[in-house]
DNA sequence: CTGAAAGCGCTAACAG
DNA sequence: CTGTTAGCGCTTTCAG
């Protein structure tokens, strides 16, 4: 392995000289800059990361916590993370919590232990400690779907209430007379706000009733089983909100199982806007988030805030919109 | 940030001492580690994992790299990758190649840079020579999907031709009179061993003709679109073996939308066994592999290289089956 | 069984 | 503009 002396030595020159041409610091003379570079090329020399990372404590590596990669969202959105810090220079690490605070405590340790730049948390199990824990670290982090509120780090997030109130008034505006919910796990912020946005837009109709509201646990498996309780208690319900695509795709099956047709006697519509929306037959219209969008954010603010730039806003809130596609029908002119 | 200093000050030791009980290496006398454990206990210090690596080049982190983490197949893979690295008290960096050779070089000399421990390699675009390289670095490296070879590294691949055989031969069993063949990308070892195994299966059939086979780039929109080409050409083909799941998603779609039934008017059979074939309707006949397990072996090879434990075998074949669902019919008994 | 000291390879004052 | 040198925090001979 050949190291900075070596480059050093054939140049002719001290290692701090050669530090400064590689790392473009200080002033070096124009003829000894191009003898340092000549003496890279030709040992093929590249400085060694770690003890970099030693010298300076930056090295160059973020981690993106989720609560599990095979969720469609969450590997869109490590996509996105992962393209915009290859383009500023970083790598990254991912860790799957599976919403385990265990595991998540774990992670974060062994990450600052590591003297990683910074960490995305897309994990929900993270608690208000834990922001707080970084920032005595000094180690800058980005949060996805938290709350909006004190928190001291970027947050990133989308209108989950605002997106819920367009599902259910798209649906309505299509048609659809009895709208029941198929809702996430209580304890996440998105479920609970898309849930709110659901009760708002229901609010004062007279169909509306409390059992209309089904879990389905943000899962593909949730969705399907919600289904069956629900047309058991409402054979009436002609449209579905699902709090996330996954879930809508679990019902979308059953009711096809169960021989409905969509959205014919039956319309639904996700959110999220997950790129497998579009593979159903029919595709599936759904409130989307900018997902890529909140990925490359979340990095971008990451990465600002690791190169000590102060970054005005704290909280990102992001548009969401309504893609119309074929599991609900076409609005009447 | 306390350090192995403070820890020794504290305990009154060396750092010497320290770092043996740490690392639970040397002799050290039963009550000094007792002291020595106790200052770390009362300090809550945490060894700097850089300064580690730096000293002993192991960073206790490996990379994967593989085209696309949105891909199913390969969010599954890193999923049980990162699981198993866990375990072993590793962390992991994932990489999107897309396929591209330049990138893949890229990630190759970001990651000889920062001391990762291995590589395991899910991209197609790493040739023989990159093996080469990883190899006079002295960076353990295991490969998914190469050929069997003098490779020099391990292997994992599953049984592609056979488990192409045993698709078309499932969906002979089951009535299918014309079978055609959604082909992956012609460079793609895995696409070229499913095509093979396609041909060794229908050769001889008198209905067998070579525009039954179709190129569907591995990808639902390349799925959706052979069919439409195919069914003109072959309003009879009554048995489709699509290379790969995301093609047969693509495909089921597609027919759906022409109004086939299926299985009664068309019998569809991926390959891949990704957790998504479960989500259509109806649930995708598939010869699946045991991705999870890929992922598992591949990294638990990679550990116990990195480990300097001699590997036995080189090439691991893992084997494939046949999973029935509703995308073809059932065997007539 | 324990300590002193020499690195690991690079950065960053501080002189010159 | 360039060189010297002291770290960054830990591991690992080599003595004792």
């Amino acid at each position: 392995m050949t190291t900075i002396r070596d480059v050093a030595a054939r140049a002719g020159v001290s290692v701090a000289t050669v530090s400064r041409v590689l790392n473009g610091s200080g002033y070096v003379g124009k003829d000894t800059e191009i003898r340092v570079k000549k003496a890279i090329q030709e040992l093929n020399y590249r400085p060694n990361t770690v003890a970099r990372s030693l010298a300076n404590r930056k090295t160059g590596t973020i981690a993106v916590i989720l609560p599990d990669i095979m969720n469609p969202f969450f590997s869109e959105l490590a996509r996105a993370v992962e393209d915009t810090a290859r383009d500023g220079g970083f790598t990254v690490i991912f860790c799957n919590s599976d919403d385990l605070g265990t595991r998540e405590q774990h992670y974060i340790e062994v990450l600052r232990q590591k003297y990683i730049d910074g960490i995305i948390f897309a994990s929900n199990s993270m608690g208000e400690d834990d922001i707080v824990y970084m920032n005595e670290n000094r180690i800058p982090i980005v949060v996805l779907d938290r709350a909006p509120g004190k928190s001291g780090c970027t947050v990133i997030r989308s209108q989950n209430a605002a997106g819920a109130v367009m599902a259910v008034r798209h649906l309505m505006e299509t048609g659809c007379r009895k709208i029941a919910h198929i809702a996430g796990p209580g304890e996440l912020i998105t479920a609970q706000e898309r849930l709110r946005g659901y009760r708002k837009a229901v609010k004062g109709f007279t169909w509306f009733d409390e059992s209309l509201i089904v879990p389905g646990h943000f899962s593909i498996r949730g969705g399907e089983r919600a289904v069956s309780g629900l047309l058991e208690r409402h054979p009436d319900v002609d449209g579905i909100f699902a709090g996330n695509d996954l879930m809508a795709i679990g019902a979308l099956k059953a009711l096809q199982r169960m021989g409905r047709k969509i959205p014919r006697d039956i319309s639904l519509c996700g959110f999220d806007g997950v790129e497998m929306s579009e593979w159903t037959e029919p595709e599936l219209t759904t409130i989307a988030q900018p997902i890529y969008e909140m990925g490359r954010k979340a990095a971008t603010h990451l990465i600002a805030r690791i190169r000590g730039k102060a970054v005005k806003e704290d909280i990102l809130e992001l548009d969401v919109r309504l893609v119309e596609r074929n599991s609900t029908r076409r609005r009447k002119n």
